[in-house]
DNA sequence: GTTAGCACTCAAACGAAGCGAGTGCTAACA
DNA sequence: TGTTAGCACTCGCTTCGTTTGAGTGCTAAC
């Protein structure tokens, strides 16, 4: 209480009742910690350590005669300094690396598909649920190649390819004068214009040159842009999925089926995670946010760490693990971390261009 | 009691307490049915009716002291021969009519697209949980047309339209060796030989006359049959989504979370969904499970409903909408016969091709 | 500074009492 | 013969008091 910055024998009890309180589940009293973690001191000792720990606001009482429970603040310091991060715990699985390469060579998929099956692997290790926003966001991408594609008399075919090898295609109904013959003419010169160029450099005086160089009237030339801009659109759009939130319902704090609604109605909700995923990801690499730190209120107790993954200065997108605040957070920053591992692995093989 | 035949003052009696525990939730007795619908009887006449409904096994007693639910088998009555249709409830939600319109003629968008949008807005009317289920599972579909595109050298795209306008690609690497020009020109073969067949109707044969027309090693070829093959059973797999899981909490017999949770462990598994709906819509037209007629243990208090859509005979897909047995049978069919006037309404309009 | 001991607190588990919705049965009535 | 009034009975739910026990805070001794 002299000093309100703690000595090491408080970080340690305040470190065993944090790790026993996410193995157990249950409010740590100070005869717990005597007994399981010896630390050749009495419980009365232990438990004057911990009311000044309170104190000092890392733990709370759910109520006087219970145990006690690591506030937020308590796991921020844990997440910060205290926790040691168990690589071991994670090999076992190396049967599921497994699975994530051998997926990647089998064949030159798209990097969201990679991404999905990393999501899902990670959701199954920490047993909470991940979301995966994957895709660029607004940031910019060039385009790898364009193509206009004939599909039967007054209908075509829009795709274009990205840096990421994201493939985005929209079907548009055009006039049944344009012959596939046109198409081709239309679908050579916007590969030529476009290609190589970023998204947000394709602008109304590129397509007026499409136009003059096929000789296509503008009137006609309409809806292939029209399509044009639903497949930039979707490009822009980032793509938000979740994976395993019939987990969540596994952990005792969400018995409450109030709680267990609100969160679970809130996955579906694409774009209050898109923001939130994305916000933590502007930082780079990890980032826990515990509790309340979470700006959307039905996650108030719960905490989110997002991993930010890119390879070759391409970034991939953002996985993020959402559970109780009383996670193993150990357990999560592994997995992602493993993750991390894999995909770069995986990808690291394709330049080889076999 | 004399006949097993039902009179039809205990149909009129089996369907007040039908309707009733619909809407009430709670087990119905006999003052409620006698004030509520008045059918000039008293509550003991009705009692007497009531026993005899329960020896015929319509109606079960969750206790002694309690009132009555109704059993599958009265269920299965209702559905059958009882509930009447209310289409006036739907009405007020014609501004989602709307919705599903514009959507659809805003774009032409892939069919999968609009089956999405759909089983969204049927889960929404329902406040169930909608299963989709589009694609024609195993069925044979045509292709429309198959391109290969030159996406960087060593990669191309594949991909092939079908019937039904989904879209299906697959990037591959392919020998650098093969020029755009050399690409285009499989392109151009394989599109000859592929469009208008059947994706079951591919065989080595046609490939191997690929390769002899274009005059391309064989050995090149290789790696784009390999995309080929992949889109092809892409397109083979039947695509799985749910819609509005997080709805069936708000269901007092999912207030048991063990229960909850099973039933949404159940929706991640797709192949189980999809050989559950596609079991069904192999009747054709509307279908109704109750209970244990559903196979999968887990739905066994549980009721489903589907529906298929196909318009201009083509396969669009099936709607499932999953809740409690204890669902609103009649509800439920209306928003799916509804939801299939908006996608006939909205794909009548596109052979006009404007 | 540490520890043993003790009084105290309070949620959770248990159980008895009362309530009340609903039933089955019997007897009277049309 | 079918309908109804009346009444005793059942039984799940709620309420409320009691007990239990894990855990604390404090004090006094080491």
């Amino acid at each position: 209480m002299a000093n309100n910055e703690l000595d090491s024998r408080k970080m340690l009890i305040l470190k065993a009742i944090i790790d026993d309180y996410i193995e157990s589940k249950e409010p740590v009293g100070s005869r717990t910690i005597a007994k399981k973690y010896d630390m050749g001191l009495s419980s009365a000792t232990i438990r004057n350590e911990m009311a000044d720990l309170e104190e000092m606001g890392y733990l709370t009482q759910p109520h006087t005669s219970a145990g006690r429970i690591p506030s937020e603040k308590g796991y921020r310091l844990y997440v910060d300094r205290l926790m040691n991060l168990k690589e071991q715990g994670i090999e076992p699985t190396s049967e599921e690396l497994g699975d994530i390469k051998s997926h990647m060579q089998h064949k030159i998929s798209e990097l969201s598909e990679q991404m999905r099956m990393a999501s899902e692997i990670v959701s199954r290790l920490t047993d909470y649920t991940a979301i995966l926003v994957s895709g660029s966001g607004r940031r910019s991408m060039k385009i790898k190649a364009l193509q206009t594609v004939p599909v039967e008399t007054g209908k075509a075919l829009i795709l274009i390819v990205l840096d990421d090898d994201t493939v985005k295609n929209s079907l548009v109904s055009i006039d049944s004068a344009i012959t596939p013959e046109m198409l081709m003419r239309i679908s050579v010169q916007c590969n030529l214009l476009f290609a190589g160029h970023r998204v947000e450099d394709i602008n109304l005086d590129m397509i007026e040159m499409v136009a003059e160089s096929t000789g296509v009237p503008r009137m006609l030339l309409y809806p292939i842009v029209e399509g044009i801009v639903a497949c930039i659109r979707k490009a822009e759009n980032t793509e938000v999925h979740t994976e395993g939130a019939s987990r969540l319902l596994a952990h005792p704090e969400f018995n409450d089926i109030g709680k267990a609604r609100n969160v679970l109605e809130l996955l579906n909700k694409e774009d209050l995670l898109a923001d939130m995923i994305q916000e933590c990801s502007s930082a780079g690499g990890l980032v826990v946010r515990i509790g309340s730190e979470n700006k959307i209120q039905d996650l108030n107790d719960c905490s989110v760490v997002t991993a930010s993954y890119s390879v070759n200065g391409v970034e991939l997108g953002t996985i993020g693990v959402l559970g109780p605040t009383r996670m193993d957070y150990s357990k999560v920053i592994s997995a992602l971390e493993y993750v991390r591992k894999g995909l770069e692995e995986g990808l690291g093989k394709k330049p080889k261009a076999e």
